[in-house]
Parts: structure tokens; C-alpha cells; sequence
DNA sequence: TCAAAAGTGTTGTAGGTACACCCATGG
DNA sequence: CCATGGGTGTACCTACAACACTTTTGA
């Protein structure tokens, strides 16, 4: 229901004399998998693009923000507990309402991309166990722009990896600093110098800060690693640039 | 007019069965003038907020993207040609869509941050006439949520004058260094060192370009300055970086 | 004792900061 | 001839890239 009563509403703000609109949130919701970037993805289960491909999404609610909905199809979607998808990024990416875009009816979509890391338990039960982790590029063609709008959120996190310390969004509560290092080499899709990146990262007051005392081994073998937790600043300054970087 | 007849419409998309949202775009068009960032605001002729600030804007139309409207609302409010408005740099911002944001009903609103340079003629007649440029901090309280918009479109200006060429949409056809440093300076608020910001911009290819052979006095006296175009780059490597910067 | 992964050290160089200095114009 | 703004040169220094090297584990 809408905040103001029938009384309150001036001439030209009838809200069902102009050609409605619906709004709804799409999601990108990304993850890093067995070195390569996956998003989530549906199958569309009614027309159009029945059988398709699709973001997870929904409408926005009456009484809810689009930030609101978005929260609330993450946690539909993952079936994660509440407290849990309080704490995955989610950002507003942008807002697609070309007039084309649905041939049902007017929808101004506004899209989020979330960062989660790797779950263990990829999509929980419910009513989304339609829902699969698809590598970016393992596509062909998706509903609707959603294929613009998964491209536009890769631009977005690769570009955003360079200066924000984003990239801990992709790793579980506690990481190495080599997994935290192959997220970053994922996302770009190129190697670093593991002494740099190091050395880097730690140089960042706040990017991340070490779990005393604990270590883990990673590949099996080799010298165990540090743990480090993620730390409360969102700003990398300098920034890390990407090698051969295209930064917007 | 919707894309679909009725007969395409499936359950659940009949465009009149569920509370309808407006959607608008609102402008946050900038300027530097005198030696400060200014904005474009238009005073309310009605109520709510009648008599307070607010940005332009307006609906979107049926058959248009918001894209679309916010280039025809820069249009309307400027009065400047449309060949002159399809220059502009204009970008999407953010999107709000808070339940309460507008009292008379539920309207979710696409912003969009346009960069113009210091016109001679601030915004034409037409019906924008109670359109003006007023510098940013100097008013008090702007409608809606407009305030927070505003803040969104400065920030995001900043930032993104660390790693693009945007710093060009802010000046006429042919500028000098000199000017494109000012409007550097007045942006971030900070003094640049003017040989090592010389530098700087002519080392990045395609950031500016000479016009051969002209020149301009500036200030009156002094060294006739050399002119440059804004050139094809839209990206800055290695990024400029702010002095005390933050950068997002 | 070898492979694998973590972690430390070192050196060369690109790029940025902070200046000093010269040039051209108007008053 | 001085003030003002454009333009050049240079020394210092930080930060990063590249690589060698040591440490600690499993097999």
C-alpha cells in the first residue's frame, strides 16, 4: 500500500491514470569456485525464455526498498539463514528500464550484484533448488539483458578490486593469504607475484588482520598458513592495480 | 503503451492488479563557476516542499528508457539545442527507492549526474526559467531525499576524476591546462602542483590534444596559455590521485 | 629428500613530489 | 620593470616489479 491515502494525492498523481510500471530487483549473485568465477543463475520455468537461463529476481514489494527486496531474494534464493545473508556485500549495480526489455509489460529492473564466498552447501532446499553456480562464459544467452547486466557486474567487481578491498567478500570468515591472493587472480584472470601481493595487502592498515596463533594447510602440503580475518576498511589506498589493467 | 497486448499478458502481469510504482529520474547537473562546484536546482511551485530546492526531473514516459527522459529533461532545463545536449556527459548515478520518499505515493526515482561546462547562458527560457546554478553546501534542506542524492553525485564525481578523463566534460570545447587544473582543484578541494599536473595529463595518451597554433590569455596578464580538446580516452592510467585522498 | 606452499630479502626502476628556474604578456 | 600566469628542468624519494632465497609441512 502506498504511503499516502487516496485524500492526500494531487491532480496528476492518480496512481493508476498513467500506464503503470513494475519494478523489480535482479541479481547477480557471484562467487569464486574452483578457480573460476561463477554466478548463479535460474532456469526460467514459464514464458518467455521458458527453459532459459536467468537472473534470480523478483518484484519489488510495496512497502519495501529495492535494497529490501534484493536482501530478501538473496536470502530466497541461497535459503541461507537470516543472520548469515545480513552479512554478504550486496550492491546496487545499476538500473535497466529500457521500454523493450520485458515483451510482457513495462519493468524498470534495478540490479544488484552480491559477493559470497564459496558455500559449503551451494543453494539450500526450498523453493529455489532451481538455482545453479554457472562459470561466467558457460552461457549461451540468457533472458531478457540479463547477459548485459552479468557483464556489467563483472566490470564492476574487476574495476572495484583495484581499489576497494572488496575482494575478502569472495572468502569464507577465516583465509590465507594465498586463497585471498587466488580470488584476486581469478577475478582478473591473471597471475601475481605472491611476495608482493603480500606484501601489499598487509601494508593496507585494516584490509585484513591476522587470527593470532592460528594457521592451516591449504594444498595439502607444504608450510601452513597464517589466518587472517577481514578488516573494517573498505578503501585500498594505493591502489592495487591490475597488470595489463583496464580500469573502467 | 506497454510492449504486449493483453492477450500476452500471463497471470500475474495484469499491469493494473498490483499497487503501482511512478518512476522518475532525477538530475544532479553540475557545473564549475567561479572557483566552485555548482549545481543546478529549481524552487517547488508545489506542495510537497513547495518553495524548497530540488533537483530537476521528471517522469518517465511510456515508450522511453530512463536514459532517455534524463537527456530530454537536460534538455527542457538548460534550453540549449539538441545537438549541444547530445554532447553532455550524462550518467546514471543510483537509483532510490524508498518507500517514503515521496509522500503522495510510491515513486522510485533513477538519478543521473550530468557534467556540463560553465555556459554563457546558465539555462535558456522555455518553462525552466526558476532554474538556477547554486554552489554546493549553500542551501538548506533540499526536497525529497534530493540532499542525499546531491552527496552521492559529488562523491562519485570525485572519485571517478581519479581514474577518467571526466575532468573535460567540465570545460568548454577548447580549454587551457590551466583551467582543466582549476577545475581539478575545485572538485577535490585541494591545491595541485601545476608542473608535476602539466605533466601528468600530457603523459596519459588521448587525455587531451593540442589545437595547433592557438593560444589564449587567462587571467589577463601573463603567458598566453596553449589550447587542448578533450581527446578519445575515457581512462586514466596510472590514476591521478587525489593528494589526501579518499577514494570512494 | 623431494615437492609444494608460505614467508623474507634485495635490487633496479618507474613515477610522483617538491622545488627552482625561465618565458611571455599587461600594466 | 614588476606582477602574473605558462612552461621546463631536476633532485629526491616512494613504491612497485622481478627475482633469489629460506622455512615448514606431507609424501
Amino acid at each position: 500500500m502506498s504511503a499516502a491515502g487516496p485524500a492526500r494525492v494531487p491532480e496528476g498523481y492518480d496512481p493508476h491514470a498513467f500506464e503503470p510500471f513494475a519494478v523489480t530487483v535482479d541479481l547477480a549473485v557471484c562467487t569464486v569456485r574452483d578457480g573460476a568465477l561463477h554466478i548463479l543463475l535460474i532456469r526460467r520455468g514459464e514464458e518467455p525464455y521458458k527453459g532459459e537461463w536467468a537472473l534470480p529476481g523478483g518484484f519489488v514489494l510495496p512497502r519495501e526498498s529495492a535494497g529490501q527486496a534484493a536482501r530478501r531474494e538473496l536470502a530466497e534464493e541461497t535459503g541461507l539463514p537470516d543472520e548469515v545473508v545480513a552479512g554478504l556485500h550486496l550492491e546496487q549495480l545499476r538500473t535497466y528500464s529500457d521500454p523493450d526489455r520485458d515483451p510482457r509489460m513495462r519493468v524498470v529492473s534495478v540490479a544488484y550484484t552480491a559477493l559470497v564466498p564459496d558455500l559449503p552447501e551451494p543453494h539450500g532446499g526450498g523453493d529455489a533448488a532451481h538455482a545453479q553456480w554457472v562459470p561466467f562464459g558457460a552461457y549461451a544467452g540468457l533472458a531478457f539483458d540479463h547477459e548485459r547486466i552479468v557483464a556489467d557486474a563483472r566490470d564492476r567487481i574487476g574495476a572495484k578490486f583495484e581499489y576497494t578491498c572488496l575482494a575478502t567478500a569472495f572468502c569464507p570468515p577465516e583465509f590465507t593469504l594465498g586463497e585471498l591472493q587466488q580470488v584476486y587472480e581469478t577475478v582478473w584472470g591473471t597471475a601475481l607475484d605472491r611476495p608482493n601481493f603480500r606484501r601489499k595487502v598487509l601494508a593496507t592498515p585494516g584490509f585484513v588482520e591476522q587470527v593470532a596463533g592460528a594457521a592451516r594447510l591449504t594444498g595439502g602440503r607444504g608450510k601452513p598458513a597464517a589466518l587472517y580475518r577481514a578488516g573494517a576498511a573498505t578503501a585500498l589506498h594505493p591502489p592495487l592495480l591490475r597488470p595489463e589493467g583496464r580500469p573502467s
